[in-house]
DNA sequence: TTAACTCTGTGCGCCAGCGAACATAAAATT
DNA sequence: AATTTTATGTTCGCTGGCGCACAGAGTTAA
């Protein structure tokens, strides 16, 4: 009964590696190589996957869970550095060579990831470099994006950095709806909670988000795009530039989007 | 005369691939390999290695030269995202695979450099890793820096932010004097002329630094240290961890060093 | 139902940094 | 020596974002 345990596949394939863009893209030589070795794991909202310094023993791929990758000063304030979901994996250091980063990892949207132990890795790489060559085009796109985030932060309002940022959220998102209050998003962008319930608000006006205590729904992506600085599009352009592998819609995704 | 045979080689040597520290922790192995393939290259003031988008086909070790690195936005406004001396690259870009960036390479401090054609560097990569893990490491500390720039932008004051960028330069430089007017500082620091007038104005005043017309001397280097933010400790730490080879004082440097 | 708590809204005074306009002063050019 | 160019200094009004204080309003717990 092929049909019956395609079924039944199905059911456990509710979760597959091949839902993390990276994973995807390997050979399948690769993959049965590296897929047995994956762990499935729960990301928990505001779950830390690592402390700046800790030495990190796993690197995470998500499938549907979101992490900030944010550095917090010594007197508590803190800033996004970037963001990371299906597209991306948790952990360069353990490849680039530091083992361990000066941010902090922080699940910002519930999800799960799989989770493979960093020494796995770079045995892997020793065989013939396609994973290795795969994370380093990664590891770019995490630099642009980072390198962006300083460009906004020096030179973009509160109100384009939020369109930004949503929209880079949205990216990482099935639906439309993304669980974050205003206090949290603060903390990302590095700004005061009443800064947010501003421009939030004035997004609201324009009818371009729907919001409610920790709900967020887009209603209008055009719109934000519009409104948002040239920040969003650059590490977009340059994300699928390096990584033309996003073909794969992630599920149900993007009632709303243009083009 | 080997007496006569070292001065005859200090002469020539007074440009060396070793003057730049990731060429100087190569294995005497690696560098026989790859040291035939450099050319020295002049870095003049305002040079551009390559612009947003540019394939570019060598990678630069600067020895006595700065290169920063910054994003020019639409409206022409730029942002510095980090700052390269001779301990490090430019190009890394070439070898994470994408093989441009979204940012500009603009030489801040006239000298020189060894440039390598790319090519030449990722068939070095193959043999046995030595310089790949090397470059890695590099790269690591770069994102470091980005990072931290992304956070300083958002948080620190103009007075800090130049601390924390005087202090970067002079780290990359031979004595405590820089050639750099202001209103190019405050296109580095994406902040405006005056700005940085008063800021420069603020630390004359406080005797930590002298300048005129371009020219800027780090009088109290500590005092500097003391006003700057958490930021360039943090990078300069997180730098000599992953790279510890620093130790190679880099030519007649820092009369004004504390510990 | 009441009470405690969490999330959002709003108003205040304050200040760093902006843009613009202009002043001085030190090179560089003629 | 006179003139132009380049670098720095200063002022002024404006505004975005800050810190603070507090007021609803929705949610959860008792």
């Amino acid at each position: 009964m092929p049909q019956l345990a395609s079924q039944q596949h199905c059911a456990t394939a509710k979760h597959h590696p091949t839902q993390n863009l990276l994973l995807d893209a390997l050979s399948t030589d690769v993959q049965q190589r590296l897929f047995p070795h994956l762990e499935l794991v729960e990301m928990s909202l505001g779950k830390v996957l690592y402390e700046p310094g800790d030495v990190m023993r796993y690197v995470y791929f998500p499938t549907d869970c979101i992490v900030s990758l944010l550095y917090v000063m010594e007197n508590g304030a803190s800033a996004e550095i970037s963001v990371v979901g299906y597209e991306g994996l948790i952990g360069v250091a353990l490849f680039m060579g530091g083992e361990s980063t000066t941010s902090r990892a922080l699940v910002q949207s519930a999800g799960f990831a799989y989770r493979l132990l960093g020494q796995r890795m770079k045995d892997e790489f020793g065989r013939h470099g396609e994973l290795l060559h795969l994370m380093l085009r990664y590891s770019q796109a995490l630099i642009t994006q980072m390198a962006q985030t300083a460009v906004c932060n020096r030179h973009h309002s509160i109100d384009q950095q939020l369109c930004r940022w949503l929209l880079l959220s949205l990216d990482r998102l099935k639906d439309n709806h993304l669980v974050m209050t205003q206090e949290l998003i603060a903390n990302m962008l590095g700004v005061r909670r009443e800064g947010v319930t501003e421009a939030a608000g004035r997004l609201q006006r324009q009818g371009v988000i729907d919001y409610s205590r920790g709900h967020i729904i887009v209603t209008n992506r055009p719109k934000l795009e519009q409104l948002s600085c040239e920040c969003y599009e650059v590490v977009k352009a340059e994300t699928d530039r390096l990584l033309p592998l996003k073909q794969h819609e992630h599920t149900c995704k993007k009632p709303v989007l243009p083009n």
